[in-house]
RNA sequence: GGUCGCGUAGCUCAGCUGGAUAGAGCAUCUGCCUUCUAAGCAGACGGUCAAAGGUUCGAAUCCUUUCGCGAUCACCA
């Protein structure tokens, strides 16, 4: 039984038998590092049943336990907080009931509903940047740690490959292209495209200029630009199913795809299941049509199709164009019932999106409720906050981009620097070091990215690098390979014979203290779709080991047994980070 | 204008369902490599938790208002 429980259970009798009163609950915290003792019981919420002077009472309890628990060591009471010291004993038996552990902290699998995780879902007119990282990075690392949770997890996304966006780069391609590929152009296809996503701006701009010249208001201008003019005949051709509009948007696409799974494989992620827009837009469009017969949505005199939703205080919601195409929201929900359809375990859905799309998924889940799907109540909009260079918004268009290529590009070099400077290297091969710098520097990206909460935007200064010192990736991954290296060091690790006899150093038991909060914390971090939950606790732990690394000797302890403890509660601690940062999708060097 | 989110040290961030004197890192300064990896450790400096009210024994945390920043309210996705 944990701690908590034991000690609440004794609380409540003791309150029992020394007041005459019953306590509806009792109120732990971890005590305070300035004060003496492990846990502390808080004890002004009980004067609403125990009338009373709280340290009076606080220093009864105090008695009471210490005489009945044999966990209760020593107590002390301050203002109205009782601080309990924990007996040693205690945490080396917890110790030693998870020293064999080899997925401490992971709950057991399929004890949960299926969920579906979406991320990434990009256009596929144009390469992954900086805010498709933070995408990436959160939906692949929450999806991991539901997975931990006990969750089964299903990871997806759909890919944006119909629109007038990709339409735009495969006319400029034709016009300006010259027959251009990613072979001829020794372009990666994602980038050869976008290239021409941006020649289409340019050269759109240009003609907008040039009507506004000739006197044509810019409103009108913005309108009738040929180019765009073009663009939208192409996306007509396309949806009427002309031969040489989809072979030409299969090969750009494809020139896409390969470039993405590129992108993706550097940055570590992956999917189980893709749905491309082009394949749901369509059940969208019937779901819609069937919707409106049942009054669910409504026809406006154009032809639109709209729906009604001022009783819920949003506005009225356009679902299909007056010349019958779908919209983004069309497509969203013929997606959403889609999965279902295919993966009838499912029972809730994370959507990985920014922040600007909150008011489009309240809609979608509002609509999915209203066309009467139950499991529309479990689905959640992760929403994140954008992530903004010095000078404002990325925009692909203007080329004011953060590339994703080119920035775990730079990263692995700043790594590889750094890594050369200290040179700890000996004996690696220069194979192994690429793959470590590469390891280190992603670590670094990773982690900086991830640590923080995501609703919260991030500011990213690409003058100023991302640091490998402090509350950073680095930082921990170094401790784990200091960690790794007391291991090959160590002659014998006997994790059969912690014993229960031991006097812990005080490190050791702040230490213990920390490894105990690993399971809640990953509950925690998958109650909140967070993994800045996960980060923040991988810090705290490393620190307090660097510190009891650094006031204990480890392998210089010259008694046997503390010595096998210390090798053990290392590893375990190796473990820890090591798991930990799986959930992060990061990786852990043995050496650097 | 309506709606939603954010505002904590010079900078970047923690702070769980309200609890003790609000914590880290970076930057600046001071010590520590003849002992397990100094990408480290120990310490100093740095705060009107945007502001004002309210609830409470107790508020950075909950409520209200104000201010500032951002997003959104498209027959774009």
């Amino acid at each position: 039984m944990a701690l908590e429980q034991i000690l609440e259970e004794q609380v409540k009798e003791a309150v029992v038998s020394l007041f005459d009163a019953e306590l509806p609950s009792v109120e732990f915290q971890p005590t305070r590092k300035d004060f003496e003792g492990d846990v502390t019981i808080v004890v002004f919420p009980m004067l609403r049943v125990i009338k009373g002077n709280p340290v009076q009472i606080g220093t009864q309890l105090g008695e009471y336990l210490k005489t009945n628990v044999s966990q209760v060591s020593d107590f002390n009471v301050v203002k109205g907080f009782l601080n309990l010291v924990i007996a040693d004993s205690y945490y080396l038996d917890f110790f030693t009931n998870i020293v064999a552990s080899t997925d401490y902290g992971y709950a057991k699998p399929d004890s949960k509903d299926a969920i579906m995780v979406e991320y990434s879902s990009p256009n596929t007119n144009k390469p992954l940047h900086l805010g498709h990282i933070r995408n990436n990075l959160l939906g692949y690392s929450v999806a991991e740690i539901l997975k931990a949770a006990g969750h089964k997890v299903y990871k997806t996304q759909i890919i944006n490959d119909r629109g007038i966006h990709i339409c735009k780069s495969m006319l400029a391609w034709q016009k300006f292209g010259g027959g251009e590929t990613p072979e001829s152009s020794g372009l990666k296809g994602d980038h050869l495209v976008g290239k021409y996503y941006v020649a289409f701006d340019k050269a759109y701009k240009g003609q907008v200029q040039d009507l506004v010249a000739k006197g044509r208001e810019k409103d009108a201008a913005e309108k009738e630009a040929p180019i765009l003019v073009e663009a939208q005949q192409m996306l007509r051709k396309w949806e009427a199913g002309d031969d040489e509009v989809v072979s030409l948007w299969r090969k750009m696409n494809g020139w896409v795809y390969a470039g993405f799974d590129i992108t993706y494989k550097n940055m570590g992620v992956d999917f189980d299941q893709l749905y491309y827009e082009s394949d749901t837009y369509l059940l969208g469009r019937d779901v819609v049509k069937n919707g409106l017969e049942k009054g669910i949505f409504f026809k406006k005199e154009d032809g639109s199709v709209w729906i009604d939703l001022t009783d819920e205080g949003l506005d009225e919601k356009i679902v299909l164009r007056s010349d019958g195409t779908a919209v983004y929201m069309t497509q969203d929900i013929g997606t959403a019932i889609q999965r279902v359809t295919d993966f009838s375990d499912i029972n809730g859905m994370v959507y990985t999106v920014g922040n600007e799309q909150d008011y489009h998924f309240k809609v979608l889940f509002l609509i999915l409720k209203k066309l009467g799907y139950s499991w529309a109540e479990k689905l959640y909009h992760l929403s994140y906050g954008m992530v903004d260079l010095p000078s404002g918004k990325m925009k692909s268009r203007e080329g004011t981009v953060v590339d994703a290529d080119d920035l775990m590009e730079n990263m692995t070099a700043t790594a590889a620097s750094i890594s050369q400077e200290l040179g700890k290297l000996e004996g690696y091969s220069n194979k192994e070091k690429e793959a470590l710098y590469k390891t280190i520097g992603l670590g670094a990206l990773k982690y900086y990215i991830l640590k923080v909460d995501p609703k919260k935007r991030i500011l990213f200064n690409p003058e100023e690098s991302v640091d490998f010192q402090g509350n950073t990736g680095p930082f921990i991954q170094y401790t784990y390979a200091r960690i790794q290296s007391i291991l090959r060091k160590a002659e014998t690790i006997n994790s059969d014979s912690i014993g229960s006899s031991l006097t812990l150093h005080e490190k050791e038991k702040e230490l213990l203290k920390q490894v105990q909060q690993f399971p809640n914390v990953v509950q925690l971090a998958a109650e909140n779709f967070s993994p800045a939950i996960v980060a923040n606790y991988t810090y705290d732990l490393v620190k307090e080991f660097n510190s009891f690394y650094q006031q204990v000797s480890i392998l210089g302890e010259l008694d046997d047994q503390k010595k096998n403890f210390r090798i053990c509660l290392s590893k375990k601690v190796g473990e820890i980070i090591q798991n930990a940062f799986y959930l992060l999708g990061v990786e852990v060097p043995e050496r650097m």
